[in-house]
RNA sequence: UGGGGCGUAGCCAAGCGGCAAGGCACGGGACUUUGGAUCCCGCAUCGUAGGUUCGAACCCUACCGCCCCAG
């Protein structure tokens, strides 16, 4: 097993610096990749963050999950243990709480389909890996994730790219990283995949190594956004269900505990299943259709972030996920005049193109950058 | 009371003589660092009682229930 370990990063940046940062989650993922990089000599210290605790019972069935996200760390610690690794905890509800949180019932509130992870690990997850790794003196941070990062020399910068286990690649959820991020990352597992990471974990005797990788919405217990949004005093106010033709099919509960794509919940009653179309805040309303209605032919983004590129000044051959489950496939990627932004055009249409959601594109196995979608076309 | 219509799973609903579509909902599983996305699997003997028929949810009769029109 080749593993992109310090050695390989020595020739960058220098001979003794071998101290990495690593994130524990707790889970066997970040468990193995501290296990490697302690293989191949580096100093390794163990950090695990507190995102997130829900205080008081949740409503149904959910004391399970709440419990397991309390265990977290101390799943992590005991790791660190195993390991023989220094460990610390940071408290970092506060600022998750402003940040995603927020974001996320504001997101939903607003019609669109957020993804959290994305923009946690920006903002969150790996900017306080690497403010902590400055204040502890590591020039080095690594996590559990499956992507590989590398230094491009022609284009002089750190490139992300796919994991290599095509089942487990996580880079889509990575898009969004700095090149500051980026320079000082590490991720052991990228060459692996999630079979060998197992066996690994077995073999160090790693305390989660069977268990079931579960991995809801770190904040949200039992999978259930909705009772989330709920709890948290998001107002739902009822309004009609529509198809294209604007004929009036039923009502919704509320526009915040719809997304664009959804089949299930919606309670009418058709030939054909009906999937929610579109999500209009603006009078209220849902469109929902068939399943042929819901391709879109492309898309257009904001907020775009380039990894392989310094800007995006011409069209660009792309393959393009639309979502995180969700193949790569071919796109004309092209620059809009307004900042950061782009539009999308698919070789074959797309189905459920949700605004909120991330779209990321790729030449092979590399990350070109992302977006969020704000509309389908 | 007379005339007409209807009664299929929790809900909506096909079928109109040959071994009960589909959707919603529900249950189970897969997948999984976003999304009640996606993917599998399960889920009724047809208001009741008779009759006709080799065979009925589909035809006939009676009863029960509901709906519409009439007075």
């Amino acid at each position: 097993i080749i593993v992109t370990g310090c050695t390989g990063w020595q020739g960058v940046f220098g001979f003794n610096r071998k101290r990495v940062l690593v994130a524990l989650s707790g889970g066997v993922d970040s468990a193995v990749a501290a296990a490697l990089l302690l293989e191949k000599g580096c100093e390794v210290a163990g950090i695990t963050f507190q995102l997130w605790e829900e205080n008081g019972a949740g409503s149904s069935g959910a004391p399970y999950r709440t419990r397991r996200a309390r265990e977290a760390a101390a799943d992590a610690r005991r790791i660190a243990e195993t390991l023989g690794i220094s460990h610390t905890v940071v408290d970092l509800r506060q600022p998750f709480a402003e940040e995603i949180i927020a974001y996320f019932a504001g997101e939903y509130s607003s019609g669109r389909t957020p993804n959290p992870c994305v923009i946690c690990n920006r903002k969150i997850k790996f900017s306080a890996l690497l403010q902590k790794a400055r204040e502890l003196e590591y020039p080095y941070t690594a996590t559990g994730h499956y992507a590989r990062v590398e230094y491009g020399r022609t284009q002089k910068r750190y490139l992300l790219k796919k994991g290599l286990d095509p089942d487990k690649d996580q880079s889509y959820m990575l898009y969004n990283l700095t090149q500051e991020q980026l320079s000082h990352s590490i991720f052991p597992l990228g060459k692996m995949t999630k079979k060998e990471v197992r066996t690994r974990a077995r073999a160090l005797g790693l305390p989660a190594a069977d268990r079931k990788g579960s991995q809801e919405i770190c904040f949200i217990p039992g999978d259930d956004y909705r009772a989330f949004l709920r709890r948290r005093g998001v107002t739902a106010a009822p309004g009609p269900i529509v198809d294209r033709r604007g004929r009036v099919l039923g009502r919704h509960g509320g526009i915040p505990f719809y997304t664009v794509g959804q089949r299930r919940g919606l309670g009418l009653t058709a030939p054909r299943p009906l999937y929610v179309l579109e999500i209009r805040p603006a009078d209220n309303s849902i469109v929902v259709g068939e399943r042929e209605e819901l391709f879109s032919s492309g898309a257009e983004l904001a907020g775009l972030n380039l990894i392989a590129l310094a800007a995006l000044d011409r069209e660009l051959e792309v393959s393009v996920k639309i979502r995180y489950r969700a193949p790569a496939v071919p796109a004309l990627l092209a620059p809009l005049p307004q900042e950061r932004s782009a539009s999308l055009l698919f070789r074959e249409p797309q189905a459920a193109v949700a605004p909120g959601q991330a779209a990321v594109f790729y030449r092979d196995d590399l990350v070109i950058g992302g977006g969020t979608i704000t509309a389908a076309v």
